[in-house]
DNA sequence: ATGCAACCTCAAGCAGGCTTTAGATCAAGC
DNA sequence: GCTTGATCTAAAGCCTGCTTGAGGTTGCAT
């Protein structure tokens, strides 16, 4: 098994390689693939080959994931990377940036959701109707896209 | 319509008037029920009445869905909540804490990710085995229980 | 007393993100 | 050559958090 993997310089390797060292299911990544996300090439007897730099493809994916992006979210990301072309450092530096300001702008809304939850405790709280954290109109106009599982 | 709503001081709200003060589908505080999150008793008629509280009961849950908590969780900090009787402002003051508490340590996340994030953004980030944004253990140390979605 | 909005109960459906199952094929070591 | 493990496809299933639809009942105003 890990015979294949050290057998020196091939650049393509299979699905299970490419699950172990990313931690992913091989059903999660040929779902990936199903979606556009990663792409393969096959053998003459239809098995998946991934190039080596999928697996940092794959991995982008888990970082984002992780920051809770969406799939169409990370898809749209990936877009700007060069398909089958390994990507290079700017690539990344580029895309990771993209992500840090995603976490900035987290961070900031969380940080005023606890801002205002803090006046409520003060307050008691009982007062719901002027409660700056369920404010109807807030409340849509915080949602916006993406999913909305996401502290919106 | 309104003319139920100002009736004085009825304590029982059929759930059309739970909707348009939570701003809830009337088909979501049905299946909110269902889950146990709320109760209701019926009138002959077999309609439901909610207990004025239980518009609080409700914002509330609608607070902790917007940190990013799944409707299990919820439940169990509702749990601590007398049923039936009217939280009082202690109340509800012990389980703001408790969220607050739940924000800091999404917020310590995002910070600690966002720090990894910059050094792999300082290295390039290709040596991504030893990149700590994706380290296997790592990433399964922060599931946890809950939801996934939500910024493990 | 009648009309109409609000309410009721199932049951099914949807979106996202995968996993599971079934049945078949491939590839590599002995 | 054979066994064994990895891989393949296609379709169905699962979980969360609801919404939608169909078909029927209640209850308030006039």
């Amino acid at each position: 098994m890990l015979a294949r993997t050290s057998k020196g310089r091939n650049d393509l390797v299979p699905i299970g390689v490419v699950a172990q060292r990313t931690g992913l299911a091989v059903s999660a990544i040929r779902y990936y693939e199903e979606r556009g996300l990663v792409a393969s090439v096959r053998t003459e007897g239809n098995q998946r080959r991934f190039l080596r730099s999928d697996i940092r493809r794959l991995s982008f994916i888990l970082i984002a994931q992780r920051l809770g992006l969406g799939l169409a979210e990370i898809e749209r990301e990936l877009a700007s990377l060069p398909r089958g072309r390994t990507p290079t450092v700017l690539d990344w530096q580029r895309i990771s940036r993209s992500l840090r300001s995603e976490i900035d702008s987290r961070i900031q809304l969380l940080t005023r959701t606890r801002n205002k939850l803090d006046e409520c405790i003060g307050c008691g709280c009982l007062s719901l109707d002027r409660c700056a954290l369920y404010n109807k109109e807030d409340r849509a106009a915080a949602a916006g896209p993406g999913p909305r599982f996401v502290l919106d």
